[in-house]
DNA sequence: AGGCCCATGTAATCTGTTACATGATTCC
DNA sequence: GGAATCATGTAACAGATTACATGGGCCT
């Protein structure tokens, strides 16, 4: 009962279509959650069984008519009740550190390679959210945005974003660096 | 096909029972991965069955006796084809993260509560890997280790889950500061 | 005509979690 | 005798991923 909640949440402040939290819930502005857009479409439907959401059809000219949610008063006390249970800590599992980990005994550069490239992920991640708490906040200052503006939800999590890509960046540079390092120190050798 | 090689990575340099495992994958030492026993040993049985373990009794006068694992020619080759794959960016899915997204809409004091909880688990967490990462260097200084040191993979993954938790814990305190303020300066206006 | 974006799904499979079960030994 | 640790599982369910499927409209 997880991405149910992800999905009000990303619904409260702006009716969206399947199609559209697809986007929100995939790379770029994923910035709280990550679904399919399969998982999606199938929790809507479950959601509105539900009645915690509520579905309009727009006919549309130029596209594909489509449908859109907004979140009822039954939702809401849903996710009020949610926010009020508890939550484990969430824990990483990561391909690329079991490679890390592992790699005394792997091929050194195809580690580092990989490394490298998630590094570069991580840039184009950071820019996205830099960008995007830019456009968030305007043209106020963060400790004045931070202090008056009424919604700050979102503001908070994609700085929760920013900061975990730029952790991640961090530590893959390092990494990549100190096997580089070494590399060249048994070469020498 | 992930826990398969995390479990492959924790085999590499000493034999361990599906129980030992088990505490390596849960809390406290799960730098890298996360599973729970009832995984571990199916995992363990599926692994074994592949041929990329081989399993041997031991047995124990004042304990139950066990079956420890060792990783075969077989499975350190898996481990590095899979070393050489390439490795999507994992996602945060964090319910914590989810209720600060909504915390316009919620009670904020539920939300504070959670985010001071969360901080003081990411002390303990920090602690922990602080500490292990004093033993894995022993006397050396960090340069000189992870310069010289025959194994470095289980101390950069540590690094990791140091930084992350320091990220976290960052955060945690960082929003809940946030949500405190604003609170104030709604009972007082 | 071919590729891309919009829009929405079904089905099969894999992975992870929760609940339940068993039995030995050690420590208090 | 009861709790904690060691040791190993089974079964049911929930959640996520992969593969497949369909169809309209726009742009070149």
């Amino acid at each position: 009962m997880a991405l149910r909640h992800a999905v009000l949440a990303a619904l409260l402040d702006h009716e969206y279509s399947g199609y559209q939290l697809a986007k929100i819930f995939d790379t770029g502005v994923a910035n709280f959650w990550h679904a399919l857009p399969q998982q999606l479409y199938a929790e809507l439907v479950k959601l509105e069984e539900a009645g915690l959401i509520s579905g309009r059809r727009v006919i549309q000219q130029d596209r594909p008519n489509k449908r859109v949610y907004t979140v009822t008063q039954l939702g809401l006390a849903e996710l009020e009740r949610f926010a009020g249970t508890e939550s484990k800590p969430s824990c990483v599992r990561d391909d690329l550190l079991v490679k890390v980990y592992a790699v005394d005994s792997m091929d050194t550069n195809a580690v580092i390679t990989q490394l490298l490239g998630r590094a570069e992920q991580a840039k184009a991640k950071i820019a996205l959210f830099a960008d995007l708490l830019r456009k968030l906040r305007g043209d106020v200052g963060e400790e004045e945005f931070l202090r008056h503006n009424e919604q700050i939800g979102p503001y908070l999590a994609c700085q929760r974003g920013l900061r975990l890509e730029q952790e991640n960046l961090e530590w893959c540079a390092h990494s990549a660096n100190v096997l580089n390092a070494r590399m060249a120190v048994r070469d020498g050798a």
